[in-house]
DNA sequence: CTGAAAGCGCTTACAG
DNA sequence: CTGAAAGCGCTTACAG
């Protein structure tokens, strides 16, 4: 058995509130004790029960963090940011593989809720009703990451999509191209599907270029379905000199796409991804794309989580459009 | 607050212990009681409190995983096997982003140590003396992945890295391949370093063929040095005509670095990588590279975990070469 | 400066 | 079928 507070104290001869004490850092005990104390919890190899400690003080230093899929380099990063800071801070960090599952997101939720985290970090999906009760009955902070909800007004880090697409679209508007083809996410998506539809679908409109629903393909995000999309879009508008893709994976579908239909990139098919994920400048050729301060995000969401009074907070963090090689003037 | 045991017996006129037996299934109790008291636990949303379980079990249905690198495409994919199973068991997990910082590393070790997790999988690094001893004192169950230890028998899943080297090098030379580079980890790394030196020199040597030091260039498993490391094995060694990498990453940094310098692959180079992480089959050319059934691995990491009796289990998982477009047969 | 005692929310013999 | 009580390993008033 692994010695107790009570072993330690009864090697040295003094209460376990003593003994408590010391590992705490409080006052209240002579230098002497103090030695003796940790000299005890040296020999005998002590380590606090942080599980008895959470049951008293109810915080048990655990954040839990949904994400919808934990292969995904954009979770990754995120990840990487949240656990960064979080550790700094003196927590753990229980990761929660959703696969975009509601019952095993619902399933989650309850583990986190009877293991008593102090805080929870719910990234990239949409605030269901079901997810939104029981996030309030939870009790604890939440923040949501590249999410927001109106019904639910929980602290939140993102960027604006719509704002960003537009962007994207902007940049390849401006270096000469008119038919602009998207592969966007799924329409009915409302974090990261219509936003950024709209974005490129404004951005074409207000210069009065062609916004056709012809003109975009749908994917789910990975990189098949962005070779897929590819091919319906280059079938149905073979025009398009230049597309905009909602993912840096599915960016990596076109270009992959267009090399094996032997269509040069950037010579002739201009593509902009979004993320700026470590694939982007891996890339042959190296990836222009839409860069999110992901791992900037995973920090501001754990400061978010940790701060008080945190409720209400909005944080929209800035994009910029990274140069890379794969769109041409015209 | 939460209520506890305490309200929902209050509520329904029983003991705790008879909630108590209800919550865990066990018997002793009619259905009336059962109802009455599933209906206050409904109404006053109990949630048992896995914290104070966790006290009297002493078990906390949580592990913990120690990744040298979260962002990684190996670590995440290997995550995600141990999730999964871990999520199945009923456990979560813990991550722990070393950084393959030491100290990092001790700290990890502590604080899970202080949590009480009930095991842990410690993953790519070598066991050093500190975490040996530190992973012996914790007194729960270890396993660990692409990595094992001499001095520190705990039950281990990696795949034979020497022998999928060698395995890789035979590939190209059957190819024709005769003169063969070698972009490397550290040979002092005895992980995941020399074993893969070692097994391309031997193929090499038990042909008859060059195995000189120049033709092998040192990277740190990922892109950048996958780049630079393969500018300095042509300048060395310009009659190389295909390059075995220790890394699908550094595969990809060879890649690149080609496609800059106008070397076409694999007309006048071939390029075999290692791990076929999902950015293999999204490369241009999409990459040949030696398969480790990573996902597999973190489940059977899992089970070895979670199954009696695990220690000395050895589990050397299988490897294949899954042939793409980066080799050319000569 | 220090200790006895209550209590955190459960589970588990033990007794009925 | 059910309850009173001890105990898991701590922290924290309270008293001295």
């Amino acid at each position: 058995m692994k010695p107790t507070i009570r072993d330690v104290a009864k090697q040295t001869g003094v209460s376990i509130a003593t003994v408590s004490r010391i590992i705490n850092g409080l006052d209240g005990y002579n230098e002497e004790t103090k030695k003796k104390v940790l000299a005890a919890i040296d020999e005998l190899k002590y380590t606090p029960n942080a599980i008895a400690r959470g049951l008293v003080s109810s915080s048990t230093h655990t954040i839990g963090v949904l994400l919808p899929c934990v292969t995904d380099s954009f979770a990754t990063r995120l990840l990487q940011g949240i656990e960064d800071r979080a550790r700094e801070r003196g927590y753990s960090v229980i990761i929660c593989n959703t696969e975009s599952d509601g019952e095993r997101t619902l399933e989650y939720l309850d583990v986190l809720s009877e293991k008593r985290v102090d805080g929870l970090i719910f990234t990239s999906e949409w605030i269901r009703t079901a997810y939104g009760e029981r996030l309030n009955g939870m009790g604890i902070p939440v923040v949501l990451v590249s999410t927001s909800s109106d019904s639910y007004p929980f602290p939140f880090v993102k960027v604006d999509d719509r704002r960003a697409a537009y962007q994207a679209t902007v940049y390849l508007i401006e270096k000469g191209h008119r038919v602009i083809g998207m592969v966007a996410g799924n329409p009915e998506d409302p974090i990261a599907g219509s936003p950024r539809i709209e974005g490129w679908r404004q951005a074409l409109l207000e210069r009065g270029l062609p916004a056709d629903s012809r003109q975009v393909a749908v994917g789910d995000f990975h990189f098949a379905s962005g070779v897929t999309a590819t091919g319906l879009l280059m079938m149905r508008s073979p025009d398009i000199t230049a597309i905009f893709a909602a993912s840096d994976e599915m960016a990596l579908g076109v270009l992959s796409w267009a090399y094996h239909n032997k269509v040069a990139v950037p010579s002739s098919l201009s593509v902009i991804g979004y993320d700026d994920a470590q694939a982007a400048e891996m890339a042959i050729p190296p990836l222009t794309t839409v860069h999110q301060p992901i791992y900037e995000m995973g920090l501001k969401a754990a400061d978010l989580l940790f701060s008080e009074a945190s409720m209400g907070k909005e944080c929209v963090m800035p994009i910029k459009i990274v140069e890379r090689d794969t769109v041409r003037k015209l």
